[in-house]
DNA sequence: GTCTATAGGCAGATAGAC
DNA sequence: GTCTATCTGCCTATAGAC
């Protein structure tokens, strides 16, 4: 009961999805096997078979709690920044957090991948992109209304804009090694709401 | 000799690139076997071996031809647009042109699979990014230079923010499978070196 | 250049004991 | 919950005939 996300107490199945998250956020979805996340747990594939009974299941599994982290950190922007452009800054702090793990943002990597994933996995991954502009939307709109974020157009398009910003940045990021490349794409994406 | 990069009368080599390469951009890299394109070909696996010893000689074929085509448009763009926003608004269309056929660029794919990848098809995805921003980059200081196109900052730095966005753009236009999400960041884009 | 046949390995998955 | 054992299928790759 008193298991966290990642704690070091959780049980077998949500350290199963850690060890799976990390190998789909660097190796992709088919990049990796069950023996891969088993050997990682320390138990046998037919251990992990009992926790998830496919690699679909275990997808959908990983994405809803991704997508359920994402929500939650979305929540504490809302809750400790009142200003439009501090939780602009903070969401792109999301992303960098994740690039410095040397990882791919999840979804982002799925959605590379989507004509081979199970149909329950591609529509969480449009449902997480989803969640995330209609955040972003409204972090937009609200900077736009105090005039603290600049910006033309429609702030949905606006907020998608910066979503593939981020995405792209980091996916080109990642085989040159590089967190500055992300970092100077970051800021050119903020100087771009001045 | 007198064979063209996808004409009718490619030789089987070619015309196993042309299979390979729509497979990898929809389905990646580890999203594809021997047995598809084979099939694809209506040839069998053995004789794919023939023309591509194993699958990491194919995967660099396949970056290599395409970083090629890559380089004819550029230098095609080079000829016929002298105007540093034509040449933007032209590189775009390519990346425009990937997407229309439900593809992702090869190159942007490979990246999300980089960790998966031999080390030789690593490289040379580099090296596509490379030469794609050392083009862009003299795209944007003529720009600069002759005040057509307006930006802040490295040119270089900029045009790393031109090839993320488009890759980003595409990234996501595909699971929603919506071209207009990718012609609205472009537009964006390009409206933000005005 | 293409074929049949085959090798050896790994994939996802299941049955049934403990 | 975890195990051993096993299945079926697909993977990359090779040998050798035509």
């Amino acid at each position: 009961m008193a298991e966290t996300q990642q704690g070091r107490d959780a049980g077998t199945a949500q350290r199963a999805l850690d060890v799976a998250e990390a190998l789909a956020q660097t190796r992709g979805f088919n990049g990796f096997s069950y023996a891969h996340v088993a050997a990682g747990l320390g138990i046998t594939k037919a251990s992990l078979h009992y926790h998830f009974p496919g690699k679909a299941e275990l997808g959908e599994a990983l994405i809803t709690r991704y997508s359920e982290r994402f929500a939650g950190a979305l929540a504490r922007i809302d809750d400790e920044r009142p200003a439009a452009r501090d939780r602009l800054e903070a969401y792109i702090e999301l992303y960098a957090d994740v690039l410095n793990g040397r990882r791919m943002c999840l979804c982002g990597m799925l959605a590379a991948e989507y004509e081979t994933l199970p149909a329950s996995m591609a529509d969480a991954i449009i449902r997480f992109f989803d969640a995330n502009q209609a955040w972003l939307t409204g972090v937009l709109e609200g900077g736009r209304a105090d005039g603290t974020l600049s910006f033309t157009g429609d702030a949905g398009e606006a907020a998608q804009a910066v979503i593939g910003t981020l995405e792209g940045a980091m996916l080109i990021a990642r085989p040159y090694h590089d967190l500055s490349r992300f970092h100077a794409a970051a800021r050119r994406l903020l100087d771009g709401f001045t």
